[in-house]
RNA sequence: CGGGGUGUAGCGUAGCCCGGUAUCGCGCCACAUUUGGGAUGUGGAGGCCGCAGGUUCGAAUCCUGCCACCCCGACCA
């Protein structure tokens, strides 16, 4: 009896070593490190901090790109591009940006190598660049530049340009997706006759991104505005949605930034207005990054792969059949090619899986660790029934159903699949979002049960510097739907009109 | 930059204290038998033991120097 349990253990121990992933309870960071490179999604790369995007990683960030390019395009905005490197004296010209971002720049000074003569390739020093350039860690001095010779009336106005692009920040630790030297992003910059137009504009970008990430990753956010501290550098207002990970830790999965009037004014991006009267224009920029992959993977996935959401999945669907010989699988395969046909028709995307070299078993795993939300098997005993066996990822059960109507259960399945790993995660959100109005309780909770607290903050920059320093919480924002209460502020006691919401975060 | 740790086959590792040309598992290749939850057997390929120097008849092992990476902290609109 003893040893039978012991070989289970053991069966389960090898099972666990093969796949190689370790569990999300043991090691929670190990465990989302462990996914990234065993569902394939990236590597680590030669160079520090910067990561590979393998192809099926690569393949989700094409469909993000893909929605999101059509919903800012819905709201009126065009593509352009800018230059990578940025002159170094632009960087200045704004005081908070420059002192937000020179500490992560990375510099280019040289534009050419040579051989040493023993050999070597080195830096020629004969080619230094006249003024350095910055590789962009985000290009709002760049574009406002730019942006000085397009505009000279209102009739200019708004300028509303967003570019797909990478960017380059030099952080000191770095995690696979969530935060990596290099990075792809799309960033909005737009440019206003008004105040009024920009705010519209910066929070109706918010709004997409909350459809966004709600709808397509199934992933819940709060929608806030930052509080001074955690600004954007440059903005007047950062609005963000945050979203909730499954280790109680809070992810910043967008930003929309107010600028004012700082970069017009920084870069003399002056128009005449409706009244003839010279005005500074106004700004937004907004951004969403690969960091949403990484939020997607920890948001969803258990310990025995990702569990991606259908919308967003690569392949939706996987057909593995079990066949003993040839003209079986022929069979198969004749049957398989109609459903095929049929799930195309309907945008669903399929993936046959018919290779000979692996068994089906080692399939099912591996389509499980990488995330497909339904997976059909069929063999000769479901042929002779006319059935397959259906299996879902997001709950891991698995039913037999008839290959009649099976391609409009399927669609159904999906939609279902999508919307239960939404609910799911709703419900963690809401379950781990908790009012707190004591510090004792705010402390204990972030060690005990972490995720948002919702807690009464008397305002100022200091009570929050304190309390981040005290327990690494950080207010993760000012929800924008916040209801007005009185209270006392956690740390000081002073008073406090609403809560805003606390985590440790990412 | 401070504290700690690790470098051995594609990956994960044993060997190091006590010197004699490297162990095991996964993966890879071939053949056969298999295929409804991660197959089995037989055979095979693959190693500047992080780099450089030293001690020694002989170094993965001992000594010196260097390099790289990882973890914790600092940092992270």
């Amino acid at each position: 009896m003893a040893a039978a349990i012991i070989d289970a253990v053991l069966i389960q121990f090898i099972k666990y070593m093969s796949k190689g992933v370790v569990s999300k309870e043991e090691d929670y960071s190990q465990w989302y490190n462990d996914l990234v490179i065993k569902a394939d999604m990236a590597e680590y790369s030669p160079v520090k901090g910067c990561m590979i995007i393998k192809p099926y990683g690569y393949s989700i960030w094409e469909k993000m790109q893909a929605v999101l390019d059509v919903m800012f395009k819905e709201t009126g905005h065009v593509n352009a591009y800018f230059p990578l490197f940025i002159p170094k004296s632009f960087l200045s010209k704004e005081a908070a940006h420059v002192e937000g971002f020179a500490k992560e720049c990375a510099v280019v000074t040289h534009y050419r190598l040579k051989n040493d003569g023993e050999g070597n390739i080195i830096v020629d020093p004969d080619a230094k660049l006249e003024e350095e350039l910055i590789v962009r860690p985000t290009s709002e001095t760049i574009i406002w530049n730019t942006y000085r010779g397009w505009i000279q009336s209102y009739r200019d106005l708004p300028i509303l340009v967003n570019q797909w692009a990478n960017v380059v920040r030099w952080e000191m630790r770095t995690r696979l997706f969530l935060r990596t030297t290099e990075f792809l992003w799309q960033e909005g910059h737009t440019a206003h006759a008004t105040a009024e137009e920009a705010i519209v504009e910066t929070e109706q970008m918010l709004n997409v991104y909350a459809d966004f990430v709600e709808n397509w990753l199934a992933l819940p956010v709060i929608r806030g505005k930052k509080t001074a501290n955690e600004r954007f550098a440059g903005a007047l207002d950062t609005y963000c949605i945050e979203a909730l990970m499954q280790d109680g830790k809070a992810l910043q999965a967008g930003t929309s930034h107010f600028l004012g009037q700082n970069f017009a004014k920084a870069f003399d991006v002056k128009f005449t207005n409706r009244e003839n009267k010279l005005d500074y224009v106004w700004a937004t920029s907004w951004g969403v990054s690969t960091r949403l992959i990484g939020a997607l993977i920890m948001a969803h996935s258990d310990d025995a792969g990702l569990v991606l959401p259908p919308k967003l999945a690569p392949i939706q669907v996987v057909v593995v059949p079990i066949y003993k010989h040839e003209e079986e699988l022929e069979n198969i395969a004749a049957y398989v090619k109609g459903l095929t046909a049929e799930l195309k028709a309907k945008n669903i995307s399929v993936k046959f899986d018919k290779r000979d070299t692996h068994r089906p078993g080692a399939k099912f795993a591996e389509y499980e660790l990488k995330g497909v939300p339904l997976r059909v098997a069929i063999g000769s005993r479901d042929m002779q029934n006319g059935t397959v066996e259906l299996a879902r990822r997001d709950t891991k059960t698995k039913e037999t159903v008839a290959q009649e109507g099976l391609s409009v259960k399927i669609e159904a399945l999906l939609e279902e699949i999508q919307q239960n790993i939404y609910q799911k995660a709703l419900k963690f959100k809401t379950e781990n979002t908790i009012e707190v109005d004591t510090y004792d309780e705010f402390k204990r909770l972030l060690d005990e049960q972490p995720g948002f607290l919702s807690a009464h903050w008397d305002g100022t920059p200091e009570t929050e510097q304190q309390i981040k320093d005290e327990t690494k919480a950080t207010i993760r924002c000012i929800p924008l739907d916040n209801k007005q209460e009185e209270g006392k502020c956690i740390l000081t006691g002073k008073p406090s009109k609403q809560r805003v919401i606390f985590a440790r975060a990412y």
